[in-house]
DNA sequence: ACTATACATGCATGTGCATGCAATGTCACC
DNA sequence: GGTGACATTGCATGCACATGCATGTATAGT
């Protein structure tokens, strides 16, 4: 019970301050920022955005409308997989791979200075 | 890093299965119900709008309308506080003691059975 | 045919930011 | 000491937007 408010204030202060920084120096939200990373870590593999779902914590269609969003910056491509055509690959292009490279010192400056109660 | 998903993974998990019981049981969300516990410890005291903000964990615009919902069903009551007219005490009704009694085995339920892993 | 899976989307809602408004505090100046 | 200008504080609210739920559409499996 004390434990699950310490976590509870622990995620508030890093994800508050993470959404700050990466907001305030790369314009990517915190999710933004993360399925962009997985997305870097599997780079041709399956029918991502069912994978990704488990990967970031949230819904279906929220991340359905996430890719939308990093697709219209260019960040992310939607490929349709030739295997099974109701699956869609999120590829990341090099844009996304270089906005996430940017925006990756920020984001582990932030967990040293924030995790490290 | 790890720690900093694995932070993520825990906090969505539990999370998650509160706002659903909470929501199903009870009819009320993951932040009401805190919001109504915090009220319920701070039983006669300063202009607490103000306190929650920091206790829960959440913009002040939010708790103000959290504050709001809450009115509407009857579980808080706002009164004004004589000694600042700016501030604005939120008081746990009857009702709101009773709501919360009945929410919390089952928010205790649900930690027990999330939070060790 | 019937069910299940993979995504997309309409809709309602909760959230944060910026701002508005009212009450209070502060401070120079007469 | 009183008075008026300005900053600050405590909340509420317009607006934009991300999210979840339910559902729709297309494809695949049985």
């Amino acid at each position: 019970m004390g434990e699950w408010r310490e976590l509870l204030a622990r995620h508030a202060r890093v994800n508050e301050a993470l959404e700050r920084e990466l907001e305030r120096h790369h314009r990517l939200s915190v999710t933004e920022f993360e399925a962009l990373q997985h997305l870097a870590e599997n780079d041709v593999d399956g029918c991502r955005l069912q994978q990704l779902v488990d990967d970031v914590h949230m819904s279906q269609s929220a991340l359905s409308r996430l890719i939308g969003r990093l697709t219209d910056e260019g960040l992310v491509e939607r490929r349709s997989c030739t295997s099974d055509r109701r699956g869609i690959f999120a590829v990341i292009t090099d844009a996304g791979r270089q906005r996430l490279a940017e925006a990756k010192p920020t984001h582990e400056a932030v967990l040293e200075r924030t995790l490290r109660d």
